[in-house]
Formats: structure tokens, C-alpha cells, sequence
DNA sequence: CGCAAACTCATACTTAAGACTGAGACAAAA
DNA sequence: TTTTGTCTCAGTCTTAAGTATGAGTTTGCG
């Protein structure tokens, strides 16, 4: 038995989901909700084991009420659903802990389908911006330099033309020592042992 | 009066062009031969201002000929004539101080007209190898890290993977005070100050 | 056969790099 | 308001880096 709760503002299509889902056998609908305040209390209460979750909507949107969810209950499966195509979207979707993601468009069967796939642990992106996913995660794989901080970067430019510590210092305005520290958080931040290997890595970053 | 001497080593074609350059006013052949060897002999002893020189010769070639020239009369404008047309022809030929670089297709006149050009100081080059010399010089303006000798360059490129001295040397299998030998050197020839900035030259010239 | 260039290694010296620790100022976020 | 992160700077210490000089070996070239 997988307990559902719906999350929508617009009642005719709730209502519409909830009739649906209930007739599925193994499917129970134990809550829902017009707005995402309201659909946090509910879930935080009925501790579904997963959320159909409206994205735009009048009251508080739903990648604010996703990220409550998910901080008190991880275990949540939240699937989101969203009216129109849009790129943007799915990236602060994903962040907020989002499960799967939907657009309004698929069809009912599809949307059953998601929901009993994401109780067993298997995600949902709609084809059309899951390519960008991968995309995204395959042009972003765990850069070691995103970690730097906007003056670091400045300081590793430097450091990558082949500065000196003394230079860097006066090109910045600082001090030396100033400047030892980045380098210093820098060599750790990218996992490397020493100024040269910092500029090759730039280098072969294109950081500059 | 442009003073000439005509080397080939097929009669026909040397009696020829000696026969057509005789009809310019200011020319005048004042010798001829059959071989590279004869006709070095023959420069020597005439001292023309302009050789016409054919480069595939069976005794000796035109390059051997036209470098004993230019050893001894640097001022005789050697004109090189070729058969067919061959790329690699023309750096051997220009380097071993050829002033002028022209076909046996070219005309009777591109003839006459190369060696007044020469003698006035002005090169001619086939159009269709022209090009070539000039992207060569264009490629290798002046590279700094082409003094470098082959072990220079493996260490350059150790150094520019971000490998400290004595990584190099233990990947070179040599010990560490030669290695440092070799990057004093390399950081001397690239006219750099330290090892950063050679890995930074290393990365932008591509030498990896 | 010299001779020059390249590769090798050594000693001694100087300095820049980098690690580690600690700390004050400041701004944004919880 | 307290916390957190960033930027700043200082002191100390260790070591890699780089310079300068000299020299032995090999290789190729005239």
C-alpha cells in the first residue's frame, strides 16, 4: 500500500488526481492540500511515503514547501509536477530534494507510473529535460575549483600566469601573507601539492 | 652586364637556355656545366653574379653545389631550377642558400626576369611553394622552446604535468641535481623565472 | 683525431614556497 | 543576536626550488 498526499490549488485537478489514484488498488490517498504551507502541515501529519506536488501555486510555491519536507522527512519521495515546459525549472526543483519530475501533460497512466516507481526508488524526469540533466551534470562533474571562493579564483588567475606570491600581493593590494593563505586554501580546494600543479590545473580547466 | 653561369646536366636544355639568355642585351654566359662538381669549379674560377643551377643533377646534386658556393662567394646569386614540383625540396634548398627557387614550367621570360630580379637583390620563389615557406616561418616565429634539446623537453614536460624535481627524477631515472641542471637551463632558454611560469609557457604553446 | 654539444652529477649557497596556528574585521544568514 | 564564511594578516618552521660553478662521459661531426 503506497500513501499519497496531493498537493494542487487548482481543486478540479485534485480532486480529478485523487479520483484517479484511488483507483488503483494499492494506492491510498491520505491527504491533500490547495497550498504549500498547507501541504507541508499535511505531510509533516499523514508522513506519506509520497507527495504529488504542484509547482506554481498562489500561495508560497512548491520548491519552498519540497525543501521543508524533505529537511524534517528525507524519506519522502517528492514528485513534482509542472504545468509548462521550462528549463530553469529543474534545476532549483532538483536542489530542493525533489524525487521525480513531472509536466502536466503526461498522462494519468504515466503519473501512476511514477508514483509506484518512485516507491521503489526509481526517479522520474520528463525526456525532455533529462537530456539537460546530463548535460549539466556532465559539463558541472564535481569541479574541485567551484569550491573556490571569488577571491581565490582572482588569486589562482594570478597564480596561473605565473605570479610569484610577492606579486600577486601588489597586483591584489594585499599581503604576502594574505596571499600565502589562498595559496595555501587553494592547493587544498583542487587536491593539489604545490603552485605549478594550481596552474596546470587552470590550464586545463580553461580558467583563463 | 649580368655575369652568368648555367649548370645542367642535360645538354640540350643548358645549350638552350644559354642560347635564349644570349639574346638579352645585357646578359652574358660566361660559362657552363654538366655536374654539381664541374659547376662549383667553374663559379670559382668565373665569379659570375648569377648561377642558374639545376637541382637533380647525376654527378652531385644542386644543393651540395649551390652550399660550396655560397661557402666561398656569398655574393653569387644562386637561382635554383627543379623539374617537378616537391614540397620538401624547397627548406633544404633555401638553407643551403639559394637566393631564387623557380620550376622548368616557368617561361623562358619568368627566367630572364628571375635573374634580374636576382641581381637587384630581389628573390623569386614559385608561387605554388610560396606559400608553404610562409607558413612555415609564420609557424615558427622565433619559438624559444626550440633551443631546448630532446632531454630538455622531456623534463619540460614533466614539469608541466606538475612533477616536483625529484618525481622528474625518478621518471627519468636520472638524480635530482641533473634534473635541476635541465630546468635551470629550460628556464633560462624560455627566458622564464621559475618552474610555474615554464608549465604556464608549456600549456600555451600546446607542447602537451 | 680533436672539438663541440649534450647529458650527467656534485657542492654550496640563497630564497621563495608552503604548512600550521592563531586571530581580528566584516557581512550575510539563521 | 549568534553563527558562519570570507578576507585579512602575523609568526614560525621546514623544505623544495633555483643559481653558480665545475667536471666527467658520450656522441657526432669536420
Amino acid at each position: 500500500m503506497i500513501r499519497i498526499v496531493v498537493v494542487d490549488d487548482h481543486d478540479v485537478v485534485r480532486k480529478g488526481v485523487i479520483a484517479y489514484l484511488e483507483t488503483e488498488a494499492d494506492f491510498q490517498v491520505i491527504g491533500e492540500a490547495s497550498s504549500g504551507e498547507e501541504g507541508v502541515e499535511v505531510v509533516l501529519k499523514q508522513k506519506p511515503d509520497v507527495v504529488l506536488m504542484d509547482l506554481i501555486m498562489e500561495n508560497g510555491n512548491g520548491i519552498e514547501a519540497t525543501k521543508r519536507i524533505k529537511e524534517v522527512i528525507p524519506d519522502c519521495k517528492v514528485i513534482v509536477l509542472t504545468s509548462y515546459y521550462d528549463d530553469k525549472q529543474i534545476f532549483p526543483v532538483l536542489e530542493a530534494g525533489a524525487f521525480s519530475y513531472l509536466l502536466k501533460t503526461a498522462s494519468a497512466e504515466e503519473i501512476v507510473s511514477a508514483i509506484k516507481k518512485a516507491h521503489h526508488g526509481e526517479n522520474v524526469i520528463e525526456p525532455k529535460v533529462a537530456h539537460k540533466v546530463m548535460t549539466r551534470f556532465q559539463g558541472k562533474q564535481a569541479t574541485l575549483h567551484d569550491q573556490l571562493t571569488d577571491r581565490e579564483l582572482e588569486v589562482l588567475i594570478c597564480l596561473a600566469n605565473g605570479a610569484t606570491n610577492q606579486e600577486i600581493a601588489d597586483q591584489l593590494f594585499i599581503g604576502i601573507k594574505t596571499v600565502k593563505t589562498h595559496v595555501s586554501n587553494i592547493l587544498r580546494k583542487l587536491e593539489v601539492h604545490d603552485r605549478t600543479q594550481a596552474a596546470v590545473y587552470a590550464h586545463r580547466h580553461h580558467l583563463l
